[in-house]
DNA sequence: TTCCTAGTTTACCGATCGGTATAGGAGAAC
DNA sequence: GTTCTCCTATACCGATCGGTAAACTAGGAA
């Protein structure tokens, strides 16, 4: 079982179904697209939704890991990395090939919560609020555990509302907001 | 053209869709869950996407003015009301059937910005930024436009956490951080 | 050389997709 | 009673769905 050729055919599915949809992009278009045999799928992946389980877990670790790679850049201060946040989301957003959050999508369409696709995204924002927790621990915040999940809030629905409107505003608000909360819970 | 079956039709749809989602939610399955044929249903509308846009019309209308209800009642002034609008989705986010909003999910379908179906989306978003914005200037807010996207903001992230996570701790959390943030800007 | 592995192409499976055609039934209007 | 409207049920269309079978090829190891 060729290891590479495994990751490449995720990394290039991860692209296929963010641009597509999960129900809307079939087998055979995937293989078409991925430029990976139908068979060769199948020897991988038992099923679509396992490969699509892969999929998140590649998109877990990669969007974690870039948001806190640039939130470091942009920032010193775990106050100042709170809202690097939101800066970092500009940049995302200011992508053309932005098409919102994989797991928002996912959990669109996967809505059953005991569905295993449902959990993976719920699962990718606890930790995203694990890690904005740290920081509100290390910004000194009174209640770390509220703070995490208002700034949260916030980054989710930028993320919805720069899929729907205008992406540069959208991250301004967001930023703005966060300003407001972080000032009253530091 | 009988309206009342027409519209028996697409608030049936309407469940239908808001269960099953858009892609995964087929005509056949439609007809046997609606209890309307498919050659009536192809009578009234001529394709899948006409009873969609008809369907998120309805869920539209039906939501705005649910919501307006819901946040007059509750509250008298209009700094008020624009906290009550958390307590309306708290409420919202109680009901056994929640499952996030249905122009979000149909946003995550239907992706291209050109879709009428996601045009539908943006516009429902749009109608509600209106909403709070004549709040924000009625609560004599310096900059309204922004207060107003700020709150919906708020809204869109609580919507999407409430499906993923703990809904009554979302609701809270969402009021919280509204009510930071109506601090700074009143 | 021989064998195994990992991949290919092609074709196929039953089921379902969105959409249509046909024939007929129930009820109101004339 | 007849016609028109609105609906039904059933069957069908070609295409695509997720998934499988079979035969083949290229490369590396024994």
């Amino acid at each position: 079982m060729s290891a590479s050729k495994r990751d490449e055919l995720v990394q290039k599915a991860l692209k296929a179904f963010y641009r597509g949809g999960f129900h809307a992009m079939g087998m055979d278009a995937l293989a078409k697209e991925t430029g990976v045999s139908k068979t060769a799928m199948y020897k991988h992946f038992r099923t679509k939704e396992d490969l699509i389980l892969a999929v998140l877990r590649l998109r877990d670790e990669q969007f974690r890991n870039w948001l806190i790679r640039r939130v470091e850049a942009l920032a010193e201060s775990p106050r100042g990395r709170l809202l690097a946040v939101f800066d970092a989301l500009g940049e995302w957003f200011a992508e053309p090939e932005y098409r919102s959050c994989m797991f928002i999508k996912a959990s669109s369409e996967y809505q059953d919560r005991a569905h295993p696709i449902h959990s993976a995204a719920a699962e990718h924002k606890r930790l995203l609020l694990g890690y904005f927790e740290k920081l509100a621990r290390e910004a000194g915040a009174k209640e770390p555990e509220e703070l995490s999940r208002r700034i949260l809030l916030i980054k989710e629905g930028a993320i919805v509302m720069a899929h729907l409107g205008d992406r540069e505003a959208v991250a301004k608000s967001a930023r703005g907001a966060a300003e407001d909360i972080l000032a009253a819970a530091l």
